[in-house]
DNA sequence: ATAATATATAGTAACGTTATCAGCTCTGTT
DNA sequence: AACAGAGCTGATAACGTTACTATATATTAT
């Protein structure tokens, strides 16, 4: 029925609905004055010709694209698809598109992907910024692109920001284990070059140096948030001299791949090894070993950075630059017991079905 | 140091090197004509300016976005992030860009998103229907605007198609859970206004037949694909009177919602009742009970698909259709055994830490 | 040597929309 | 009755690029 390819433009609308063209667009479009009467007969006859607005001219024209662009390291990570969601759905409230684009943690994707939206003129961004990625939003900034950074914050950027209280996040699991009796306690982390990373660990000192817990260099592992190194790194510890009696995964999926490695060396949670992971993993937290976590608010982070940027966008922000802090939530399941061979009494009663 | 707030334009860059402006053009954009020596020139004070190309000048000139819509029913599930990688590195490799939007199974999601991109001109679409859409697809093929059809199929619609074996599939797990000596058999399909579903019922009900198991209604539950109906249709089998021996979950996030129900009526797998699943569950696999699978290949289908697309974007497809059909690898894991007191001996010997 | 062709550049006209301006009609106010 | 102003419509000129045409020069074929 309908038919794109007659390409039929406002000028074809305008002809047959008896009027000119500069009517028609204003009819359509929304602006300027256009009576009652006349603008029903053109929205009537573009329906009857099937009539398709040009975005590409429109866009083209009034330079703009009611776009914007969002840069996520790994579109397979669940963590970032709920981000991806909370932009889109605060992002569809105020007419906007969004593209998403998914770097894989790689810098150089990342600016091409950059890039080619600013050429396509999107009009903002929302970022995620890859590991060691970051320095092109110093140029980003100086071009006056607006942005908001999430998650993740780059150094000395002063940009709007929305992400999690890591250093709590991680001060408080790691807190939770020391309470539980145990002292030595692993670290799987990810990219020290991400300041998640720097965060966590911080937290992690915090926890340990407060409780006067020595900090084992041994104990200390990961250089990427990839599952294969956290598989490794977790493969270490356990073989190491002085194994870990309890586990810090610092993300999700790092967390994923310390299970694993646990299963495959036979260890069972929490009987013979605890595990806390920062992030809650969704499908995960629903199946045994049912991890103790701190849940962040990707959702949340989403929406909060999307409304900042279209905020931005339509120049209501307020001038000084906004850094929201999200606190994430503390969830006690049954991933964690208090050490084999410590005095402790337990504390905690979880699931003994192994 | 840059900035693309100047909006230096072609103009500028030809008054700068002493050239017409088409010459710029087609300098920077590698067509017709150019010396290597006024290219270089041009070249050098285009970096100089920091001009950037305006796509949105440039498509609308050409009326080509070098773009691709893929529309996905469900931007949380793995599955479909999987695709969406596979069409974008099939697509950066052609150089064309991918508009990905999640339509939350909702038919005017997907008619909106699917109208929106068509007036922004991108060239095509890989499409995952959502459940009860697909009725726009032929308003589609007849303004000869060009798809590809993943993992779903649309009844009676004639398009390159790309998905799963889904029959064979499901016939190969329940036909498992019989020869294991299983004879009440549940499954927990999605929504049967889609193809998958009915595909997978068709495969189950075939390996029952073909072993003269009696196909029981009581066992056959289910009417959406979200996993809050499964977790409800998974505690109304086991509350029933005759409560099934396996679990077919027809697909990951389904099998997720059946886990989440064994687990909260204290039922072990495979111990208490053996579950088989179709789809792999990425976090999930990697961790107890280790669900067996028929996995597919969505990083494949997404890839196949959008190298079809392309190819008829660029006219090289062949004139017929293509109905390329991925056969699902079946995977043996720990979540099944003979049922209780069944007659039958243990053919496997699974895990049994429990 | 001359014609034919390839190479290189410039100039011009679109692509379809919207912003701006100009003109006209209709209110309502002084 | 004159006039200000709002309401409505139409003509025109962009937005920045690329397709096309025209012209000039270099290269090759005859």
């Amino acid at each position: 029925m309908s038919s794109i390819n007659k390409r039929i433009t406002i000028k074809e609308v305008a002809k047959e609905a008896k009027v000119s063209p500069s009517t028609v667009g204003r009819a359509i479009g929304g602006y300027g004055y256009v009576s009652g009467q006349t603008r029903r007969k053109i929205l009537k006859t573009a329906k009857k010709l099937n009539y398709h607005p040009n975005l590409l001219a429109s866009n083209f024209r009034r330079q703009k694209t009611h776009t914007i662009g969002l840069i996520i390291p790994d579109i397979t990570n669940p963590f970032f698809t709920t981000v991806a969601r909370g932009v889109e759905d605060q992002a569809r409230k105020k007419q906007f598109k969004v593209f998403v684009c998914s770097t894989d943690e790689d810098p150089d994707i990342e600016k091409e992907y950059i890039d080619d939206l600013i050429q396509r003129r999107v009009e903002g961004f929302v970022i995620a910024p890859s590991t060691g990625g970051g320095k092109h939003l110093f140029n980003l900034q100086s071009d006056k692109i607006k942005f908001v950074v999430v998650d993740r914050e780059v150094k000395n950027l002063k940009a709007d920001t929305v992400h999690s209280d890591n250093v709590d996040g991680a001060y408080r699991l790691t807190n939770y284990l020391i309470k539980l009796g145990h002292r030595r306690i692993g670290i799987i982390n990810g990219a020290m070059q991400t300041s998640v990373a720097i965060q966590r660990f911080t937290g992690y000192k915090k926890a340990l140096l407060e409780s006067n817990v020595p900090i084992v260099d041994a104990l200390v592992k990961g250089n990427d948030w990839r599952m294969e190194g956290s598989y490794k790194h977790t493969m270490e510890l356990l073989t190491s001299k002085f194994p870990p009696t309890a586990i810090f995964a610092a993300n999700n999926i790092l967390g994923v791949g310390v299970l694993r490695a646990l299963r495959e060396m036979g260890l069972k949670v929490p009987t013979d090894m605890s595990v806390v992971c920062f992030d809650d993993v969704p499908v995960a937290s629903l199946m045994y070993p049912f991890l103790t976590v701190v849940a962040q608010s990707p959702y949340t982070m989403g929406k909060l950075a999307a409304q900042i940027l279209l905020e931005r966008i339509s120049g209501q922000g307020p001038a000084e630059r906004q850094d929201i802090v999200l606190k994430p939530n503390f969830i006690i399941r049954e991933s964690c017991r208090p050490p084999r061979n410590s005095g402790e009494i337990h504390i905690l009663s979880g699931m003994e079905d192994k």
